[in-house]
DNA sequence: TTGTACGCGTTATCAA
DNA sequence: TTGATAACGCGTACAA
């Protein structure tokens, strides 16, 4: 026992040291939390040290073993495992017997080598730990297990040089397809085009580009925010404030043109002053909010484009001790997940990320097996939907409380 | 204009055709969401087929490609491009240069077949949509992206076959190392003793195993969890329900023990009703804190051992008009990001999910690269962070109010 | 029906 | 200092 902390569970095996040491230095980009300095101790173990050599080796057998094992020639094993017609049904048995025994499995590598598929596809993506990429790769990866192919994941930490590096490497790797979400640096896709060029083919998801003649899966982000905007509108709200990201973004472009439909559609003129383009910084809400709430008439609602921007609207408003009436004045876009997880006042957009990484996934596999030559290049719409989060329905005459 | 969205945006080259068509099949496990059935519609644009051959073919050079060119033999340009001492500098430079021109690059699968290092790191946890793995994925991309490797993620869903197929796909895909978080359904490790046997290393984070001699990577959850009890013990409450996962589990072993010792410190008997194992199942947590808060003497606060224990909780206590007192009757096991979406009425337990990943891949490199020879096998353990996070700290004397 | 030989891109060994 | 050759694991054209 020591100190506060009786029975500390044996997490370490038995006869540990302990010693407390320091972080070792990581990537700058990554220590910018505040609590990163923390310090975290070790449990060391010195008992039973690895063994440098294994006791018991675990081979890992290739048809040149089947071929010696049962004294024929490697090509008649490839074929007998392959299937083919032109080998006897006798020694094909033996042949599959024996590499059962074995535990034979082939070598991937050799076959990306050989030139033919490496059934692997790569993801190139903004950001990981972000809700909706995370629910859209795991749509990816199922699809792709479902169908043999592993995934290879890249972030391009929304850099366009890093997007680059990224698809050279995929590339490289030889993966067999390209699914992607372009950073929010990109808007030269040539180096898409390249890949193209080799006859690799992409699929763009989320964030894409009119510039690249692709299979495209999106989330109908026109039709969320025409349907978000126009709640507000039914609510009686008049200023909606539309916070977003960069406008050279496609989906940035298509909520801009839902929010401004539905404005104008009912009326109500389109104020350039309402719309603020963020940028993926760090606390750069809490001040949007502030200008605007400073205005003469400040909005009576926000409509934000992403989870992080709601969330910061929502902080924002409540530090300033403003009051958002449940139900009508905060509308985000976000995924099915997460909603889960947010604040009743907010109602969202839903993006169903996971379909659209499915999707994704479905139409790239699709055109790596050719199963319909000269498929169309198509835009597939995923519908998103309005929720609205709010137990009461009452509302706070038109303006957001003070 | 169609309807009630005028102004769609074109998204899809113009021209496009319009129709709607159903979902294909998707695999069942991923179908349970009730909005997965939404049709969705593809716009199809028709003009510009895909050129069947490329216009302008994108070549990619290898070495004999710089060989020929320089009339030198591709040994030759092996070692200049290595940088061998035994090159004349004179040729080194002209290899260097042609290599420049034609933007060679090496292929690293033919360097994976000579059986030298993939630089590629294989990492294997149950799922990717939750908080804590993909902020973990995120560490570690950042981490091997910055020391040159590539990153291939498997899904063990949960599942121990499933883990298994994993780990041999890995193996195959001749991975350098392992980074791997065990399934819920793992107990067995023989299948990564086996890895071992062949001397590739693995790292093990947040699901560990005893049985298994590796370096480890985990969340304090000793001491997160007693910080918890016992801040809610010094709130006044006594009868803390603990909502966990499956018991075999290390984390939830050893969260539980941080919470029986709280308990004990502060002379408040232990009782085993109050601790409910869950599975991953969908809405089970529902009738959990239905059956506790039926009892005689129900439950005045809980601990949560994962985000989604803590929202289902926070879901049942809502739907039965039951009211949480913000600040202290509800704490639940989380990591740093999602934190900020949770409601104010849940405080928690961070579990530094990213910096775990970043200290589990560095570890991994380590051993990968064996910078230091016979490096001890370690358990490193990274301290959570108890936040508060109401804003009022009134309290309603002692129990989950009516 | 089966075996031989070659090539994929690279490095290592040996010979020149 | 450089070149020729074998090897990695596999598939396949061609020969037997």
């Amino acid at each position: 026992m020591s100190g506060t902390l009786p029975n500390r569970p044996q997490v370490a095996a038995p006869g540990r040291a302990e010693r407390v040491i320091r972080p070792e230095s990581l990537p700058s980009d990554l220590n910018r939390s505040r609590r990163s300095r923390a310090r975290f101790c070790i449990l060391v173990s010195k008992h039973l040290p690895r063994p440098s050599l294994p006791c018991q080796p675990v081979e890992t057998y290739t048809i040149k073993d089947i071929a010696r094992e049962l004294g024929v020639s490697t090509s008649t094993v490839s074929r007998a495992l392959r299937g083919s017609y032109e080998i006897s049904p006798e020694t094909k048995r033996l042949v599959m017997e024996c590499a059962e025994r074995l535990n034979y499995r082939p070598n991937p590598i050799a076959l990306s080598l050989k030139g033919s598929a490496s059934r692997a596809i790569g993801v190139i993506l903004p950001q990981i730990a972000n809700y909706f990429f995370s629910q859209a790769i795991n749509g990816i990866e199922a699809i792709a297990y479902n169908q043999g192919y592993h995934v290879i994941i890249f972030q391009s930490q929304e850099s366009y040089e890093r997007e680059i590096a990224n698809v050279e490497q995929a590339m490289s790797r030889k993966v067999d397809g390209l699914l992607l979400s372009l950073s929010s640096e990109t808007s030269d896709v040539s180096h898409l085009q390249e890949v193209l060029d080799r006859n690799v083919p992409i699929v763009l998801f989320d964030r894409v580009s009119a510039d690249l003649n692709v299979t495209k899966v999106v989330a109908d982000n026109f039709g969320g925010a025409f349907a978000a905007t126009e709640h507000l509108l039914q609510a009686g709200r008049r200023r909606i404030a539309h916070l977003t990201i960069q406008p050279w973004l496609s989906i940035t472009q298509e909520r801009l043109a839902g929010y401004r439909a539905a404005l104008e559609k009912h009326g109500v003129e389109f104020d350039e002053t309402l719309v603020r383009y963020g940028t993926f910084g760090p606390d750069e809400v809490g001040p949007m909010v502030d200008e605007l709430m400073g205005f003469d008439s400040p909005p009576d609602a926000f409509f934000t484009a992403s989870d992080r921007l709601a969330v910061g609207c929502l902080k924002a408003l409540r530090q300033r001790h403003l009051h958002i009436p449940a139900d009508v004045s905060l509308i985000g876009f976000t995924n099915l997940n997460v909603a889960e997880y947010l604040d009743p006042a907010l109602s969202t957009v839903v993006q169903p990320a996971t379909q659209i990484g499915q999707i994704a996934a479905e139409r790239l596999i699709d055109q790596i097996e050719r199963k319909h030559r000269a498929k169309p290049i198509e835009t597939v719409v995923i519908p998103t939907e309005l929720i609205v989060r709010a137990s009461s329905g009452e509302m706070v005459n038109g303006e957001i409380g003070r």
